[in-house]
DNA sequence: TTGTAGGCGTTATCAA
DNA sequence: TTGATAACGCCTACAA
């Protein structure tokens, strides 16, 4: 006569006790290594595991203890970026490093379509984690409402705009990164030197505007500023098109990012200039635009996982009761490459 | 006299009751949509929801329903290839939007160190998921031990060496793939075609050395493969040098991985020799790598987000009780490009 | 050092 | 339609 082979249920600590013969307590004591538990008890404890093959719920343990060790990654971005952008792949482990140091378990929750907006923030308001990072949020959607809501404890990556109160914000510090890439251009003996300014009307964007002014100077030159609705190739293209109509003798560009540069080198191409010899080009993000470009891009490389780790820094610090810095602002480094 | 403005705990079913002058049980059904809640009740409920901002705790009804609608994606690379990797960014989305569609959350868990090992294991094994995705698994390690163990509800994308009984596997037909660019590049007239084989200890690379030689056939020669430990670059400008060393009139080469590919590329060119005129060039995974080069590679496209996909119907079908197919196999496709 | 029993927040069964 | 009441699996006083 064999126990039957279908699903069986999964031991308790109900039945471990009672194969070992002592009480619920004290198997429960035992399991979570707390001192008080005799060796014979201990030594029967640990024969009746094995046989019945106890493993323990943490669900259960979750609801009675009223948290879970667990903290939510949450990235909402747009299907095509979370593929291509290596950034984020960084972040994640940046964070999942930080995390794992303090024994916490991340799960990452992936935003994609409608549905899951709603299914997400069911997750969170679940009690299924005790904090949150969230990349690439957007201002107003059912994810951040429910983080609000419940003031989950929460740090997130970049500042969305018109973001609220209580979270944390770890951002990288646009208007000095822009700043210092310009004046590197400018080192390289660059007199004329213009930007495509993407996405105005996000931080980012007009951020990397103030650093470029900045760094400029008295030389900022109002009528060199291209300004386009987004950070794409061929919003770069076309913007770089209307910037050379208007500034033949141009000698150089900053691009609001990587993906804006690479199309600004195809305007420059098709003019008939080259890159870097007739204009010097410098792009941001270091993504794999940057490598894919002939020449290879010089550009800002962000700390992406430093934006991770302190993100995770940051929710740990919430989850023991600290109230720490609202924003925390890294810096970037350049690499330069061909392009300028 | 404003309610204390420290963290207070979340309302429950047991107060919305008592706010509406309903049993917890009516709460419950209405809460689950369930018919049988007069129009009185309903209302009363509706406003005191409302008034005490009550949010379910999925914890607590996971843990009396004994199901989670949730399924872990477990990955397990190793750090760099993570990043780097776009394939993996796809089959991640291609897993979501069917689980979506199901209804079932995803929840990323990602192995980067030796800690998370456990960890991981232990949520696994704690009741918060009801079936789990494993992408590149380890053998014989916690996480796969414990799946097995627990008979937890299965699909692996890969099928790890020496993989056990009663979990499902989607795969790439590496030995097909391997051998179909094989053949295209003997069809461009290459007589003499080595091949860069990486990873010989994973089941990926050992099957593509077999495509490999089945496509040559009677011409295939040991001598000109050159095996190499991983699926990196260095490792493929390295294994090329080498084999230009070894076989001077080499005119074509597969390389076992776009990264291994752009290595090649790079140790070609350093030759003196050029691609493709000189020497065609193919690859493996049409990942960032293979847009890169110069000229392009021709390589193999994984159906990445196919294998995601798959994976999730599997475990879902399982989570249904159905027993579905335990291997399956999916086709890829060929972009040709300019290396060969 | 151990056992007892109440509670974590839900759902589900069964009378009423 | 509704309200008790018993699970779900675990932790934790408290008493012994």
């Amino acid at each position: 006569m064999t126990t039957k082979p279908t699903r069986s249920k999964r031991a308790t600590v109900h039945d471990v006790a009672l194969e070992a013969g002592v009480s619920r307590g004290t198997v429960s004591r035992y399991v979570n290594g707390e001192r008080y538990v005799s060796a014979a008890a201990r030594e029967a404890i640990e024969a009746a595991i094995a046989k019945v093959g106890y493993v323990p719920n943490t669900a259960a343990r979750n609801l009675v203890m009223q948290r879970t060790q667990a903290v939510g990654f949450i990235v909402h971005e747009p299907h095509s970026l979370f593929v291509e952008d290596p950034n984020i792949g960084e972040i994640l482990l940046g964070a999942n490093t930080r995390l794992s140091e303090a024994d916490h378990q991340m799960a990452v929750l992936i935003v994609d379509t409608e549905r899951d907006t709603d299914r997400v923030a069911r997750y969170l308001s679940g009690g299924l984690v005790d904090g949150v990072i969230i990349v690439s949020a957007r201002a107003d959607d059912p994810v951040t409402r429910v983080v609000d809501r419940l003031r989950l404890p929460a740090a997130y990556v970049g500042h969305p705009p018109g973001a609220a109160g209580s979270a944390s914000f770890v951002v990288i510090d646009n208007v000095g990164a822009a700043a210092s890439i310009t004046r590197r251009l400018m080192e390289t003996g660059r007199r004329r030197i213009g930007m495509i300014a993407a996405a105005l009307d996000r931080d980012s964007g007009a951020d990397r505007l103030s650093g470029f002014r900045e760094a400029l100077g008295d030389a900022f030159d109002e009528a060199l500023v291209e300004p386009v609705p987004l950070y794409s190739y061929s919003a770069g293209r076309d913007g770089m098109r209307r910037l050379l109509d208007r500034a033949p003798d141009l000698d150089g560009v900053f691009a609001a990012s990587d993906a804006v540069a690479a199309g600004a080198i195809e305007a420059i191409k098709e003019s008939g200039r080259s890159v870097p010899d007739d204009i010097g080009v410098v792009g941001f993000d270091d993504s794999a635009w940057a490598q894919r470009t002939t020449p290879a891009l010089s550009t800002v490389r962000q700390p992406a996982a430093g934006l991770g780790a302190e993100a995770a820094r940051l929710v740990l610090a919430r989850l023991r009761g600290d109230e720490p810095a609202t924003e925390v602002r890294l810096d970037c480094d350049i690499v330069w490459r061909g392009s300028a």
